[in-house]
DNA sequence: GATTTTTGTCAACTATATATGACATTTTTA
DNA sequence: TAAAAATGTCATATATAGTTGACAAAAATC
């Protein structure tokens, strides 16, 4: 299940709230927890502090370094 | 200064040879380090992963919290 | 199990991120 | 200090993020 969605219920609220929260359209809310786009800069730090999260929490894959080097 | 231009010539890149490591045009990176705009988040990742840093080192601006409650 | 709320999804539209080409200005290098 | 490289910026074009309205499916509540 997608970060934003899991966030967004740890907080109790429904995509409509977040999108309110955040100022976007519920249907923006639920593309983006579909991951079926690229939010921009602005929403990912809205979404974010709305979650009161940060952006490597929600938006970023770790790159996993270790065990390459053999 | 910019972060983006900082993290760039840190890394003793120009914006062209930045610009061809994500795949955008120069004037996006020349636009996204003059403020002028709002990238996508993958952008934005592409970003941090060339400059080997990560979203929140360059795109979050730590909330202050502190010193609030008088 | 019927009602209400929430979510997934479609189609059509608008706003804006990003591309391309060009040129002036600034900075670097010879 | 002249030439070359890098940067700032403009104007036009295109792709796509985000909106709006609507409806069906799923989940929650009565």
């Amino acid at each position: 299940m997608n970060k934003i969605k899991v966030y967004r219920k740890y907080r109790g609220l429904t995509q409509i709230e977040l999108a309110k929260q955040v100022g976007v359209a519920r249907q923006t809310i639920n593309l983006i927890e579909n991951n079926k786009y690229n939010p921009s800069l602005s929403l990912c730090i809205a979404l974010a502090k709305a979650l009161e999260s940060d952006l490597n929490t929600l938006f970023w894959e770790e790159i996993d370094n270790e065990g390459q080097n053999t």
